[in-house]
DNA sequence: CAGTATCCGTCATGATACTG
DNA sequence: CAGTATCATGACGGATACTG
């Protein structure tokens, strides 16, 4: 067969873009920073290093589940660094590696284009709902 | 009762912290840049005007639904403009707003962080993943 | 203390079909 | 051309219970 159907043809489209879209490193980095508990876990700990118990004080809301998945994702992205102290009980620290911390500037320019702007988007969604 | 149960008392926390972060506007906007589609949509209009079908060309692996639910978030949050041309068959035009511009700069300084970082990042991952 | 294991509801995604 | 409507599915977050 030499020709593709249609749906044939956008399936392969699809797949292309899927598969350019999981490597491009652009948005690898935005569903990081996207993610709710990673931006909580990446500012709690900017103000320096905190143990599991101090993270999960700060990061209120999140479940164990979600803290630790949240934890272990940054620490194979090498953003955070986990040292483990073998007492009893034991004792895990987390803190930012020099990777994570070139990150915060990229986060400050995030909030501050949303603190600057997000008037205007308000605005916008205002007019736009009642229409 | 004066008192909350544990659960109770994580309960609250949680509505707070959800509450608090869907009206962070940074974590808004990182929601929204973070969307696969709301990325390759913006880029698309940042080298001029399009037609729908135009940007349906070059954001090849949409589909019409992610396209105009896509589109549609842009334009309530007046980052895209769209003008309807009722002639037969009707003529949509989609650009970019000056907010929907201010915007590219943050774009670029994340693709930028992720082109300079990457190498590190995918190193992280193997010395990982292989332990 | 710092996790792991498991189950379950929801919610967004995408395929398909239809329309002014 | 530029959409809208509907439906299935599958990933994800959260609650709960258990452990070295």
């Amino acid at each position: 067969m030499a020709t593709l159907s249609a749906a044939g043809r956008r399936d392969a489209e699809s797949r292309d873009y899927n598969a350019n879209l999981a490597e491009c490193p652009g948005h690898q980095l935005l569903a990081t920073l996207s993610d709710k508990w990673v931006t909580l876990v990446l500012s709690a700990l900017a103000d320096g290093p905190l143990r599991y118990s101090g993270i999960s004080r700060i990061v209120a809301g999140a479940s164990q589940k979600m803290l630790t998945q949240t934890l272990r994702k940054l620490e194979r992205d090498g953003l955070v660094a986990r040292s483990v102290t073998p007492s009893v009980p034991v004792r895990v620290d987390y803190e930012l590696t020099a990777l994570g911390e070139s990150l915060l500037p990229v986060q400050r320019a995030i909030k501050t284009w949303a603190e600057t702007h997000i008037e205007d988007v308000a605005t916008a969604r205002e007019a736009y709902d009642q229409r």
